[in-house]
DNA sequence: CTGAAAGCGCTTACAG
DNA sequence: CTGAAAGCGCTTACAG
């Protein structure tokens, strides 16, 4: 009993019908390959011909049922919506579909526990390996290894944690950190202030240190009472626009703000400019992430380059990352179709230091408090 | 012949021969519903234990097959990486997860031309409707037409055409593009450049005409030297940055800058910034969309608020029309499948104007000419 | 209360 | 050069 609602798609055996030959002939026929070789020039023009007026189309769902590979890969990202991820994506999704894949995409929605479930809606699609993008955030991973330990392909973009059995591609915030921590001291500041993400981000965390790192080594370690971290949904310009408040009033003698991402910065500085700072007169600040906004390509697009005072940041590879990404998990899927082994190295991606003008040398040498208007 | 390498999962076979019962057994129970009722408890606690134990999980490939409906909905968009569209497509994917169907998405990368074979991908995967967003790109829309004479549901979202015959969610830009006519007249303003997107490109074309209807009827008329329209890829921040300046060079007397999209605007504010002009001073500036960043809740995540001067923009209820989509196809998916007629109007959208700071009344009236040094 | 059988649309050895 | 048959994993009348 069909519906009747919905148009039936003509199908092989309609085609083989109009033809007059059997179905595995069109199949083999209109599949291309070798096999069509053996049959003759006129049964095959028959064919395509009829299979073409019909308007037949081979049902990918069938076909997935009778090979064994499904060419599916899945894809599970903490969030869409944030345009880090989803540039990371759109890279990874350019190399995956160039290798004759498709992606199945499942979304956490910034919700830690959602994995399991996302995990099985991929895995009952019956995809051939599964990209997780996860961040820094605290996610348990647990469920991945599992599907990894069931021979499932899987390589992560997020924190590197050694424990973890799958390939592993992950940023080196810390060493991006010191960057921006050493050129805010050759500048000359001395007490910098920090805003954070959630307390259990490890990307957010290993900023913070690597930061911290630096300052304590100069003698000039950065108090707790300069570090703010964010509770709700961090990462966004209302948490830096409000944060940076807070910071002020728990560490008036800052000198420069260090943001972990760009839009925490752009945030801060609006929230500065409002309450009578000068940036970077009165105090510096800096982003990471360097953000774009559509085609990366174009210098142009970097959201850095238009805000006032443009923006100091650490540029980060999302491009590549994604690219990777995707090379690593066909490679992978590749490796498990053939039963043969395959180790991939965890890669570490590093970031790149852009001055612009949001940094400057403090006006006030030795953290002592300015006061300025509040606006 | 499986491939050695990927792990079998546990069939309905499996589980049966486990519990030793039939399959058909088996599927019933697992799939609840009445039918399940008509089985012993205990047959249902065997069963039930067995699938978990086995990690059965139902292939949905199969199911499919078998079953006349995919609970598929294919969506086709001129441009993931637009923020705009995938503000839309998120706001829609909600609705329609919850009505309890899936997404499978194909991308034209804003390439006009590669609908057909985006729409040929959904139809393969057999989407029980299709979800169209161009926006105001022109595409042929011959094969949308097509795929709806086929009887699967479309909804298009984009520039209306009274000769389509599928339901249409469109924007008023004319009305949209009037309000911040009337806006800048009351300001003062008498000579208005416009920065435009592709010269096929509907929306540009008709929040153009929408303000430049305004100011015909004010008897000020704006003359084409005072519209830039944009070749490559237009509603960039690159192209805003780079067409501003072309607009003064032709149009040395306007005091105001109507810009097609809140990117164009900031990107010309930079450039204006740049050159030693200052907005709204010297300029005023506007956008289209108020654009966010994160979630569009907070009010501090509009990206028009963090650059300086704040942007005078119009909103546009994405998150809005997004829903509303997701409803429309899940309706004329239901009325398609229980094969009765359903006629979906064409629905219009707003905008809102929002005022911000970087519109204000002209420093010299009667668009006179002040020439300002070249940065 | 339960099972045998047909079939969704396709592919893949295997025969001839 | 071509066809008959089995089967991918599931569901759905139909028998008993």
């Amino acid at each position: 009993m069909t519906d009747p609602g919905f148009a039936k798609k003509p199908t092989l055996k309609d085609v083989a019908r109009v033809v007059g030959v059997s179905v595995n002939t069109v199949s083999a026929i209109l599949n291309g390959g070798a096999k069509a070789d053996r049959y003759s020039e006129s049964t095959c023009e028959r064919v395509r011909l009829a299979a073409c007026e019909l308007g037949y189309m081979p049902n990918p769902l069938a076909r997935t049922l009778k090979r064994s590979r499904t060419r599916l890969l899945g894809v599970v990202v903490i969030s869409q919506q944030d345009s880090y991820y989803a540039s990371v994506l759109q890279a990874a999704e350019e190399v995956v579909l160039d290798a004759g894949y498709e992606f199945v995409l499942a979304d956490m929605s910034e919700d830690a526990e959602r994995l399991p479930q996302c995990l099985n809606l991929l895995t009952a699609w019956r995809v051939e390996g599964i990209l997780a993008v996860l961040g820094g955030h605290n996610v348990d991973r647990a469920p991945l290894t599992q599907v990894w330990d069931a021979r499932t392909p899987v390589v992560l973009v997020g924190a590197h944690r050694p424990e973890d059995p799958f390939p592993c591609l992950y940023l080196d915030n810390t060493g991006a950190a010191r960057q921006i921590g050493r050129h805010l001291a050759d500048l000359g500041h001395q007490r910098v202030g920090i805003l954070g993400g959630y307390e259990s981000n490890a990307h957010s965390m290993e900023r913070i240190e690597g930061l911290r790192s630096v300052f304590q080594e100069l003698g000039t370690p950065i108090p707790d009472s300069c570090v703010v971290l964010h509770r709700e949904r961090n990462y966004e310009l209302a948490a830096g626009y409000q944060d940076v408040e807070l910071l002020l009033e728990r560490a008036p003698g800052v000198t420069a703000v260090v943001c972990v991402n760009d839009a925490t910065a752009i945030g801060a500085m609006t929230r500065l400019h409002e309450m009578g700072y000068s940036v970077p007169r009165d105090m510096s600040v800096s982003g990471f992430d360097d953000l774009f906004l559509g085609n990366a390509s174009k210098p142009e697009n970097r959201l850095g380059l238009h805000v006032r005072p443009s923006l100091t940041t650490l540029r980060m590879p999302v491009t590549g990352i994604g690219r990777h990404a995707g090379e690593a998990l066909t490679k992978l899927v590749h490796a498990t179709a053939d039963g043969v082994d395959c180790e991939l190295p965890p890669a570490e991606f590093g970031a790149e230091l852009v001055v612009r003008d949001s940094t400057a040398p403090p006006r006030i040498r030795a953290g002592c408090a300015r006061v300025p208007r509040k606006g």
